[in-house]
DNA sequence: ATAAATTCCCACTAAATTGATGGGAATTGT
DNA sequence: ACAATTCCCATCAATTTAGTGGGAATTTAT
């Protein structure tokens, strides 16, 4: 039940981009450098990020990546949809029609509601409340000596 | 983000025995027949269920499983934690020594919340809970024609 | 006693998923 | 033209997960 890095990574890339996309396209070489990440294995992040339309591109030199919308809009959940699938807890979640057992339908209506309280927590997570969670805690002064 | 196989056949392992479990040990022959899956591969799931207390043994002829303890105290937390490992979406949810980028330990703790909420909710449910509900499904006649 | 049923414990193989990399074509600003 | 980029093909390696095999030990029933 491990998030894979694929999601892991996603979110930072998505997050390099809210805080620092203020002004024109970011390239996945600047991205990469910053968040340490290999910018090849960024780039295989790429293509479903933006057929979803959580990023738009702009080619050619001074190129780069840009929110495809608002940061206050896009929460964790939409990242992690895009990048790991459908995150039902098991299978037969959406599809009633694999499960043919009485007792397992009843534990899958179990799988259903965590998942959907997986889902909730995950979607009340922003871009935008993120950042300025972070904001925050550059303002308060650390008390330790 | 997907359960494994492992953790779903354990639960309904679990729960197999929970409904069945009234009369003296249950065997994993038995357990495998109903719920439909390869004895050999539940028998890799009795170990760490036994070593946690989740379950005890009665070997020999006529031997099996029961609980461990009260179906109303197994969660199913409880169950996958034995079973998966430490629920941690991220590596670093436990240690903060692995993650030395401040952008890093921000995200750090809203994977720790969520993992928290999902956590929480798989504590909701116990296995005397879920058997409750098949009772009542059982009970109420159904409208479909 | 013997046989049957059963847990228990070793290890191994196969399949699927995930992580990571390579190379080159197309596009665009300078 | 050139350099910086996105873009799109594909491949390889590593890890995890799923599933199987065989036999020793234990206990009940006959």
């Amino acid at each position: 039940m491990k998030l894979s890095t694929r999601g892991r990574y996603g979110v930072r890339l998505m997050f390099d981009l809210a805080l620092n996309g203020g002004n024109g396209p970011v390239s996945l070489k600047d991205i990469a450098a910053r968040q340490e990440i290999s910018e090849k294995y960024l780039s295989n992040l790429i293509p479903p990020l933006r057929s979803s339309g959580l990023i738009n591109s702009v080619r050619g030199s001074q190129g780069g990546y840009v929110l495809g919308k608002d940061a206050r809009e896009i929460t964790l959940k939409d990242i992690l949809l895009v990048l790991e699938g459908p995150m039902h807890l098991v299978e037969c979640a959406g599809q009633p029609e694999v499960c043919n057992r009485s007792t397992d339908c009843l534990i899958r209506d179990v799988w259903s509601e965590v998942g959907t309280r997986m889902l909730d927590a995950l979607e009340s997570f922003t871009l935008a409340s993120i950042a300025e969670k972070q904001k925050q805690r550059e303002e308060v002064p650390s008390y330790s000596i």
